[in-house]
DNA sequence: CATAATTAGTTAGCATAGCTAACTATATTC
DNA sequence: GAATATAGTTAGCTATGCTAACTAATTATG
């Protein structure tokens, strides 16, 4: 069978567009919101790793560094300044003392709480001015680039 | 007239929702996309600025601070970061000696297309293999973004 | 026209975040 | 028990963000 059913992949020439476009739109969009998260004191690669163990639960220095993405010395230095700021708790494995659990404290689970407000009160006045339907296509999208990102490699 | 139609408004808990996962998917989709610009020895943020030199045409130092919503010694910074790897070139305003014009050399044109080429690569293996539907999809919502980024403030 | 005020950009100094290389400490394997 | 592998840290580099304080040039003002 030479011919195979391709309809339903994208041509290449697009996926080029898409993204730089993309990439483009997300390094603006991050510079805006970075200016809220600001106040917290609390730089973007901290709050990202917050955020991983609010929502996913306690992880090992490895563990967050694989799912953000960077080295274990970087992970180390979010994870210390975390640490400095009384935002996380670590504690020894029991079992195998080479780990660490590190978990939020209340006060880093309140601290994440209030920044998301705050991105409420700022991006509410920005997205909530689109229409519904574009919203909509927002959360389409990130529906794919976050299936996308979960499966990349 | 006490009512107004605003069937096109999005509900603000919607927007909510969306301003996180976007954020989040941005995030990550930049931390990805680095890992191949880096190839070129050029950060993300030299590269950003030399995008808007090549796509928009020459700007001032404050110009481009400006589109790149970074404060001026940031951006003197990162254009001197340019001009020592001579991406760019910088003459001084004929009318006002204290403006500098900074334009992309044919070796900054030429990385950036080059960047665009291994993105390219990479991004194909992986956007490529989106639906066509999808795809257009993400595109609407880059739409919907760089209209919104252009409009924000 | 001289001086004051404004504007464009730089310099200095600080913090966060990314990396690699080299280290310590603990676990595992042979 | 010695070699190897794994988890994390430390040291040191670069890039990027900021503010405060500076220089140089232009514009406004008395």
């Amino acid at each position: 069978m030479a011919k195979v059913k391709r309809e339903n992949i994208a041509p290449r020439g697009e996926a080029i567009a898409a993204a730089d476009r993309l990439h483009s739109a997300a390094i603006h969009l991050l510079r805006r919101v970075r200016k809220q998260d600001e106040t917290s004191g609390v730089g973007p690669a901290q709050l990202s790793a917050l955020s991983v163990l609010v929502f996913a639960g306690p992880r090992t220095l490895g563990e967050l560094a694989a799912a953000e993405q960077v080295k274990p010395p970087t992970m180390s230095r979010i994870v210390a300044g975390l640490k400095r700021s009384r935002l996380v708790e670590i504690t020894r494995d029991p079992v195998d003392a080479r780990r660490m659990h590190i978990r939020p404290t209340a006060k880093g689970t309140r601290l994440l709480q209030q920044g998301r407000q705050r991105r409420i009160e700022y991006l509410a006045e920005h997205l909530g001015s689109l229409t519904a339907g574009d919203l909509a296509q927002l959360v389409a999208a990130a529906d794919i680039l976050e299936k996308l990102l979960r499966d990349w490699k």
